[in-house]
DNA sequence: TAGACGTAGA
DNA sequence: TCTACGTCTA
């Protein structure tokens, strides 16, 4: 269900509060805060351009996060990361600016809101996804791996005055 | 749920008729007539032996059935067939005799019947799993692909005196 | 048709 | 930990 009005798309979702937790990706899509499956990055065309609507950090791709308030997120594609299915008997290719990726750097130009959802792993004995609220895409960079493969690399910051994801998870 | 009373597990299960159909695999689950979420060979161990309980067709592999009450099901693993995750991109390997495998050539040897489940294509514009009665293996077969790759295939034989799936699906 | 930060069972 | 005859979206 989604709208051509980034206004009614972007942003909170009515009635899903900070540190909500839900134990399966289907969760998040039924109650429209991550419409995908599996990818971890969710967007829509609005007039004309792809902006991101929403990211899942399920940490299948290696996302050095420093503080809590500032997230960096991989771009997909390229069979990189780990977990991927199929494991290491992919090989890793250049990811490409396309479906996702555009769709993020696109919401960095325009400065859209990006709502992210946290894989916590371990939480009362199981893993859940946790809303952390919205942030916005600051900047983005193409890196090198080691195996001289292109990966994308999205430097995004929590927008302040919402509450913290410690506060409202109540460990 | 599963028991270790092979009388308890194997055959039909009760409410259950030839004919029904289910849109998706989880359903099969929830009935308890194929208790797996993706793998095609079901089965469980009896008394320190492992005999298959179900299989699903979902024509991911080649099976190349002759009549309808014939059924050539190819073993699981190798990264064998077209229509795998990761697709041609993941190097064929030799099948082995293990896991699924070894309890389908378990149940050939005690002559245990096997729950089928086929995936029939366009059904009422859609795809649709459908229980086709209790078969038996009665042989097997170590073959080579073009590619020199070992796979196995199990001859499945309909045991006489159930409805033909043809007549309970009222095409 | 291919790809995707899934998910449960062995 | 890895596999597995899934399943949806683009």
């Amino acid at each position: 269900l989604k709208w051509k009005d980034p206004e009614k798309v972007l942003g909170h979702v009515c009635g899903v509060q900070i540190g909500d937790k839900f134990k399966y990706r289907v969760q998040l899509k039924m109650i429209g805060l991550h419409c995908q499956d599996q990818c971890g990055i969710d967007y829509a065309n609005f007039n004309g351009l792809n902006l991101a609507i929403s990211i899942v950090d399920s940490h299948r791709y290696s996302n050095d996060s420093g503080s809590s308030d500032k997230l960096v997120y991989s771009g997909h594609g390229g069979h990189v990361g780990p977990k991927f299915n199929g494991g290491d008997k992919l090989k890793p290719e250049d990811q490409k600016l396309e479906k996702g990726n555009l769709a993020l750097k696109n919401s960095m130009d325009r400065k859209t809101q990006v709502r992210v959802i946290k894989k916590v792993v371990g939480y009362d004995k199981d893993d859940m996804f946790v809303y952390d609220g919205l942030y916005v895409v600051d900047d983005y960079a193409e890196k090198k791996t080691a195996e001289g493969i292109i990966v994308f690399k999205f430097y995004l910051n929590r927008i302040p005055g919402q509450p913290s994801l410690q506060s409202m998870l109540k460990w």
